[in-house]
DNA sequence: TCAAGATTTAGAATTATTCTAAATTGAGCC
DNA sequence: GGCTCAATTTAGAATAATTCTAAATCTTGA
């Protein structure tokens, strides 16, 4: 045994997490979020239906919006919007921007942010500003390669 | 008359821009260019539907998502995806990024961008990135009042 | 144990977007 | 000008994404 702070093990900082938002730790909850740490490909709500169905079939559509919406409200998982199509919804949060492909709609984590003070962002009186958030576009290694 | 360079009418730049992606010049593109620009306001699919109706009563759905697709396409017209709720379009092409109200949903333009190169992104082998888009979450003056 | 409130559920409802097939339009060519 | 071809528009149906509803279930604290 050493001196060195240990992380909680996930569950606890969830139930913490939770609570601290006024919100109740439940089944459905910690699957939907362990489906998202599982695979961090920035599922849309149905894949995260579908993926929390296989381990836990009584769970319904519903609940999963439900428990992604208690996630994102205490600060667990994070929305990621980029384009038209369904909402994204990723477990990282890491200070990061994502990277969208354009051509074929995949979507990277890239573990570099800009912060509010070297974007020196200047607001108009009254703002309040909480988040940078930074979406990069372009093409991916893949359809990069494609497009040569 | 004098000898500064004078900008070519919109109607000029809209219709190279649509040549340019081989596309034409419609009464309804023309239309839904206007409203755009009328009131940019960020408004969705839907309300800019309803702002061209009122001036073109024939106008349908469809032909509004094609315009805007056009629009986008050839450049002059920025779809903006800040939430769960449906897309906005911004006919300010200037380099700007968005303000997002998360309690409103407002969304107001700040003339500020972060461009590649004072981000110093480094993006992994292989990717090409083309564009960085910058949206601000935080609360608008009206709800930041409200709030305190 | 009970009551109150939170959560889940199925399914309906709503909203946003895309698709389809037919009609219309416009550009280039004879 | 009339013809042909491809692009565009149209209404409406279809699909996809999200939210709502009301009843059932669960949890917590008195």
């Amino acid at each position: 045994m050493n001196a060195v702070a240990t992380k909680p093990p996930p569950e606890n900082s969830l139930n913490e997490r939770l609570a601290h938002s006024g919100l109740r730790l439940t089944p459905q909850r910690q699957q939907v979020h362990e489906v998202l740490r599982e695979k961090m490909d920035h599922p849309t709500a149905d894949q995260v239906f579908m993926r929390a169905k296989s381990k836990m079939p009584e769970i319904s559509m519903a609940t999963v919006y439900n428990c992604l919406d208690a996630l994102v409200t205490c600060g667990l998982v994070r929305q990621v919007t980029l384009d038209r199509g369904a909402t994204r919804y990723c477990p990282n949060m890491q200070d990061h921007s994502h990277f969208y492909c354009d051509e074929c709609g995949s979507v990277y984590d890239i573990l570099q942010t800009i912060s509010p003070e070297e974007a020196h962002i200047k607001l108009p009186r009254g703002f309040r500003l909480k988040l940078i958030e930074t979406n990069l576009h372009g093409l991916c290694p893949d359809c990069a390669a494609k497009t040569k």
